[in-house]
DNA sequence: CCACGCTTTTAAACCGTTTTAAGAAGCTGG
DNA sequence: CCAGCTTCTTAAAACGGTTTAAAAGCGTGG
């Protein structure tokens, strides 16, 4: 095609290897500065350099390397993430993160938490990759360590609320969702109305006090029965055996989130309480599981998608626009009605 | 503590930056070449010295820059996992992937499939951290992609058959799985077995032919009945509102996976159907959602730890032995019995 | 013909490590 | 006191890019 491309000097690469940045600039006969700056979009090359840089790219299949991009440059254009991969709500929170993130030209690490991975192993790692921004999955470490990590590099936090906090927070006002099931049950006709607890964290906290706020909304304070739970479904069957031990079962059952939910539903379920006929039953997440037409779930939504996007745009803000101030996106949530709740008999 | 402590020269480090190697090493007086050789526990740097530079990087809290620290070295030890964030039993595989390449010191960088994200472009982000080693959770791209990958990097591939490619596998014996659901199933009395398909993969082709071959084994050819399906819930819906439509029903159904015999057990149950006294139901993986107490499921376990440890070990030959023939590991897939699986009435 | 500004290109420093080859220090035996 | 070993330590060159300050090229008007 052109004299300069068989004329140009040749490193020694390796054949295997992959082609170099001064591979594609011996090729065309300019220097790595040039192609840098065409490669990466930067005003200034010629029209005529711009199309011989890329075609030789292109041709050799160049691909710069991240990391040494990376380290020469001091921006990594990378968001850390932190998942529980064992959530269907981070998963598809991650699945939004990604292309919120591809919008604004950032790349994602994804760490995730284990049975024996904790989330300061997850951060470090997030952090070992030059994350410029953390975002945070319902993280449960106390607030001042969250500060310490922030003050190293912008933090947002999803889902949970962190009071008086310099970083980001991007959540849902659980306590409001809460009170919406709460709100939707009562307008049924429900008045025993119990709650499965989620544990000790913020989000847990919230969560119970929306129920017991929602509870004396309604002057249902001495139906309040708040029993203890968890995140998962045998923390669900567990308080539904519970209350079916119990003197007299309430005509309602809200639970911290899905998982618990249909572990409570289970429970009643096998037990020949019928749900909702005798029992209505609701979450919390809206995740994949909610969904399933045999559970066909009450729950709230937490509008994955709207999350995933003001977390990466909070974390972009601070890189790229030099924000300082902290900032909480509270987002409403949204009252799924499925038909685990209908009308006490 | 020490004299040399306060004597050592410092370079102008902005205040919040992390420390550098070159930190440390002028905090104990000594060349970033020596703390660099204690720190990665090379021999050679004396006992004293070996002590001063640990204690002055514990005090900075020095942490390696891992792109720096592999871009010098041509090694990343990094293990780049390709994984559907949706699925269930990916979840279970990269948390054992986590402790087992922990074990042989390698750290994992995960790429996730999503609806907008294909495995070419999950596979280039791996690339471009310079994983040495590709491990693929259950890949669909046509066997000669691999290979042309392969031919880059070493590629692991998990879960699927890949025929008389130079690549690793790692993987249950799915026809024999499948095989051994069909003799529980025929070992109950059952003579009418129906199969839902899981689509065009790999995967699935073993699956089905597994129950073929298992159902003639049994001299069961001419109840061999086939129903288009996928690996997910909906289309195990579809497929049993197709069984429910048609003339009689089968006495039990075996699915492609435990989401798609889910889909089957819920539309069964809404028809009124009852599993097991009606109809008995089997899926495969044995992932979270089979075992959940309100589905019960028979199904066939791949043990998720055993398969993540053969597959970093795999790619773990390849990079250290040096091993350059291709292995493929088959394990047995051990078939569990729960509640939705009977004898027909 | 020169000084001037504008656009395009490049040499060279740098990012934070690893690695290698050579240097320094300390012994030993002659 | 020196050659010859060890044993430690280090200077300097990678690694593959980015970035910056300066050079080169090139009209243009004085």
């Amino acid at each position: 095609m052109d004299e300069a491309a068989s004329a140009a000097p040749r490193t020694g690469q390796g054949a295997n290897s992959r082609p170099r940045l001064e591979d594609v600039a011996a090729r065309v006969g300019l220097s790595t500065a040039s192609v840098s700056l065409v490669l990466r979009g930067v005003p200034g090359p010629s029209e005529r350099t711009r199309q011989r840089v890329l075609q030789a790219a292109a041709e050799l299949g160049y691909k710069a390397d991240r990391n040494a991009s990376l380290l020469a440059s001091r921006r990594s254009r990378l968001l850390g993430v932190m998942v529980d991969i064992h959530s269907p709500f981070h998963a598809e929170l991650v699945e939004h993160l990604h292309t919120a993130a591809e919008e604004v030209g950032y790349d994602l690490v994804l760490s995730t938490l284990t049975r024996t991975r904790d989330e300061q192993t997850a951060v470090e790692t997030l952090l070992a990759f030059r994350s410029e921004a953390l975002i945070l999955l319902g993280p449960v470490a106390p607030a001042d360590t969250l500060m310490a990590l922030h003050h190293k590099v912008p933090v947002v936090a999803v889902g949970r609320r962190i009071t008086g906090a310099e970083l980001d927070v991007v959540r849902t006002a659980d306590e409001d969702g809460v009170g919406q099931i709460v709100d939707h049950l009562a307008g049924l006709g429900h008045r025993s109305i119990a709650y499965v607890d989620g544990g000790k964290g913020v989000i847990a906290t919230d969560r119970r006090r929306g129920y017991r706020t929602a509870m004396r909304r309604h002057a249902l304070d001495e139906h309040i029965r708040i029993l203890h739970g968890d995140n998962t479904e045998a923390a669900g069957e567990r308080a539904a055996r519970h209350l079916l031990d119990g003197a007299e079962l309430p005509t309602a059952v809200v639970a911290f989130n899905d998982q618990c939910a249909i572990g409570v539903l289970t429970a009643l379920t096998r037990a020949g309480v019928t749900v909702p006929g005798e029992v209505s039953v609701a979450g919390y997440d809206d995740d994949a599981l909610s969904r399933l037409s045999c559970f066909n779930l009450t729950t709230v939504s937490q509008s994955a998608e709207e999350q995933a996007r003001h977390a990466v745009a909070a974390g972009v803000e601070r890189l790229d626009a030099g924000r300082t101030e902290p900032q909480e996106v509270v987002l409403p949530p949204r009252l799924v009605v499925r038909a685990s709740t209908a009308a006490p008999s």
